[in-house]
DNA sequence: ATGTATGATCCGTAATCTGGATTGCTCTCC
DNA sequence: GGAGAGCAATCCAGATTACGGATCATACAT
């Protein structure tokens, strides 16, 4: 390799173009809209300077203007991309009616995930008339060590491999959240025995998941499955095997079409 | 005051930003994945430019690369922002559950599009077992005289408004669309007296939709909400009441959600 | 009507970006 | 296996381009 002199430059671009989308970085879940003032207080940049960027971007479509207001939000473009490369993932096409399916036919909510890095990254989510939620989930990150389909996506990894993934931080949501890696270790040893990963109260209060684990051709576990809810509409001690089975059958399925065979070592020698 | 004149230039704005930003949009639903020799190509920018432009908006994760192949993707930056977008949207978060809903009772493929410009923009899209699909149409647009939905967003607006916004090109997808404004305004006009719109293989071969309008509370329709699929799963001469009934009661429900009191005088003086 | 806050626009400076050339890599073909 | 072609990352100097302070326009509160 080549890495004799220059330890490659941070940035190494073109700073106007990180400046701007940094700027859509601004825009998150709790703050949806924004003005120009936020944004070169959260930005340190010169206000003329954010005017003309979001100028820029809006006349792309990338974010939106209410004159009236004056707040800018993520506009349409951003959307149409994001569809593009959602239907660009072979998990997201082959759970996307699996998923939709699972959550209607157990009234419960559905989701898929895939693991990026450290996070957990949502693909595919619907409701169930008993979890009714009006938000989507898609494209938001969430916690390994916290969810079940976390546990489910780090099922496979050995000890060696998680520990330097996750850290030493195992942020506590609430009180039942697993404080560390053994109790985590403990824990994707019963998801492994079982099949299928469980989260009770360990991220929000009052709501479960339960989630497996979805393969590819390879063997690999590529993404999980999961249904979620309020602890009463899961009804918990009563139906875990139910749903549990549900699950599985349902990730299985998708497995299948992404072209698992069963045959293949599960989880022995796969490369 | 020196100003008097100039209309406020078109660009304005950021160039490199611009540039990269049109990378973006090199990527469509037909070239999901680019290499950067292609985008040189298409954007007629300089090879280390291009090269320079994705490595930031790599960076960035705005789009993603696989060094094996070398081939660019959109990132999962753009699915998070998209997220944040709908679900700053009162018309996707109040259709979402209900639209899930009508899939699942129907069977058929369910849709929520509102209007952008002379062009439709799809919020929400759910498949059901009868019609399934393996992509999400969330984020794509369509043309307004050759979909159900279309009509449904049109079916509020004078023929005065409706000309200038369609131009004189209507476009011919099969040999049924609607080929001028004056077979576009009978259609319309049919649709206002049933509630419903309809469009049967007016924009692909097989496949036919059932459309009712979304109103919010100023009584103006905002939004619409369709049923579709292939010809033989809506077996359409039979159960075209059954459907449209359906429709226009999920629809109506979704104008419940967004503060529509049926009282309010639909088309007159709102404001 | 006065005062405040926000945001769009203008303009000179210089920092930043551009693109040709170079290097390094991979794949293909002989 | 070696040569050649294609592709993409990096380097560098010149000048185009973006930055940001200041100004102006507008909206809202006092």
């Amino acid at each position: 390799m080549s890495r004799s002199t220059t330890v490659r430059e941070v940035g190494g671009g073109t700073q106007s173009v990180e400046r701007a989308l940094s700027l859509l970085r601004a825009f998150t879940e709790e703050h949806p809209e924004r003005r120009v003032s936020e944004l070169v207080q959260l930005t340190g940049l010169g206000q003329s300077t954010v005017s003309r960027l979001v100028g820029t971007l809006e006349a792309l479509g990338f974010v939106t203007h209410d004159g009236r207001s004056g707040l800018y939000r993520i506009g349409p473009a951003v959307v149409g991309l994001a569809g593009i490369a959602l239907n660009q993932s072979p998990i997201h096409r082959q759970s996307r009616q699996i998923a939709q399916d699972l959550a209607s036919e157990l009234g419960l909510g559905a989701n898929v995930a895939e693991r990026h890095g450290a996070e957990l990254f949502y693909l595919c989510n619907f409701e169930g008339r008993l979890a009714p939620r009006s938000f989507t989930l898609v494209g938001r990150r969430g916690p390994l060590h916290a969810t079940a389909m976390g546990k489910a996506l780090l099922s496979d990894l050995t000890a060696e491999e998680i520990e330097p993934l996750l850290g030493a931080k195992y942020p506590a949501y609430t009180p039942r959240t697993i404080a560390d890696l053994n109790g985590l270790l403990a824990d994707l040893a019963d998801g492994r025995s079982r099949g299928y990963s469980t989260e009770l109260e360990e991220l929000a209060f009052g709501r479960a998941c339960l989630a497996a684990p979805i393969r590819d051709r390879s063997g690999r576990i590529v993404a999980a499955l999961s249904v979620s809810g309020p602890l009463s509409a899961m009804d918990l001690p009563h139906r875990q095997n139910e749903l549990a089975l549900k699950v599985i059958e349902h990730a299985d399925q998708i497995s299948v079409g992404l072209g698992y065979h069963a045959s293949a070592t599960p989880l022995s020698a796969v490369v």
